[in-house]
DNA sequence: ATGGGCATGTAAGTAGTTACATGATTTA
DNA sequence: TAAATCATGTAACTACTTACATGCCCAT
């Protein structure tokens, strides 16, 4: 019933009172790493919150701007919508669809394509250092949640550094793509046997039947 | 002009003729880590591409059934497409977003909710050595850009599952999440200065008043 | 006085999901 | 023969983006 933008639109809220202008720019500036609303969403989800009573305007302050406060419905519906599983966005990653077809591909594309998406996670933890640094130095009661998120945050960059670092090194010699989990114990045979190439073209499906 | 779903369907048909269904399991199957597409948008994407000549039917092989095939403009269409920069989607995590407003959850739930995500990469992690297993005992030409996806998979789902160990013990301990970042030979200045914890209500903005 | 940031909103269009309706073929 | 899988499509809806139109306030 409560939209996945009418629930963040109501958390931001649930930090204070602001004009819609300010839940986008908490959302841009907080959230930004794991979120994103655009005004087009945000000031349609107010009116439809004020209408069931989820939130409630303030006198205005200055003509042509309004200030958004929850209600005590509101903070009960907020919480009752973060109870509820996560809704899971469908995954759409250009990068890797573009890797997966790499054949297509130039051979110096993949290299700037891959290069980019490490520049883009590195930008990212430089980021998060700061907003890291920011709430270290200001502590607030909900720091250790927010630092939560970062670390989130952070680790998936690394992730994503280190996967383009392996994947520029193979591109470069290229080799395949050597398993790079964690190593306990494992002597991995290297046989190869016969290629075995054939024509696929109808009836794929392999790995799974079932799921979703 | 090409849209993201036309652009995964002349990727997929790439790979060799298919019917729509064959399309959509295939997308499932091979890219299904990393996209998304349903029936709803595939067919229509598939009538599309046949109005526009990128794609044609062969003979029909049952009733009821036709199978796709890229025309010559099609896959001029596709490269053309793949070289244009990946378009980045919104991001929308509503763990991280529940994890952020933390304080509004119980313990319990919260807990719950990145033991979830754990496990849920846990999983992945079980699939994409699967799918390792099988690239690497199937070889062809284009595995090794496969086994790029499918480290770049592998390294996301171990940067979650170690995450959630480090929030998991946070939680357990009522810490905050300490930087985890690969030490090197960095002293970092522990200087606090005055909390100075003003009211913010208006006018936030902090971190970057640019971009976007 | 002008440019940038604050502020609100809508309209048009695109993208995407979900659910339904239908039926053939294969496999247990 | 029943269930699962293969196969196609549409209709209704929700979500979301983008671009536009408008105007105030503040600092240079």
């Amino acid at each position: 019933m409560t939209s996945q933008t009418e629930i963040a639109v109501l958390a931001a809220l649930s930090l204070g009172p602001a004009t819609g202008y300010a839940v986008r720019a908490g959302i841009r500036d907080h959230l930004g790493m794991f979120w994103h609303e655009s005004f087009g969403q945000i000031y349609p989800a107010l009116a439809r919150l004020r209408a069931t009573g989820l939130v409630e305007a303030d006198a205005a302050e200055r003509p042509g701007s309004q200030t958004f406060h929850l209600t005590d419905a509101g903070r009960s519906a907020l919480v009752d919508a973060l109870r509820d599983e996560p809704a899971t966005q469908r995954p759409r990653n250009g990068v890797l669809l573009r890797v997966f077809f790499g054949s297509l591909l130039d051979h110096d594309q993949l290299i700037a394509l891959v290069s980019d998406a490490r520049e883009r996670a590195s930008a990212q933890l430089a980021d998060l250092a700061r907003a890291r640094a920011e709430s270290v130095a200001d502590p607030r009661p909900e720091s250790a949640y927010w630092l939560m998120t970062i670390s989130a945050g952070e680790h998936a960059a690394r992730a994503t550094i280190a996967w383009a670092d392996e994947t520029l090194a193979a591109l470069a010699s290229g080799d395949a793509v050597a398993d790079s989990a964690p190593r306990v114990a494992t002597d991995r045979a290297q046989s190869s046997g016969a290629p075995d190439s054939k024509p696929r073209s109808q009836s794929r499906a392999s790995t799974k039947t079932s799921s979703e």
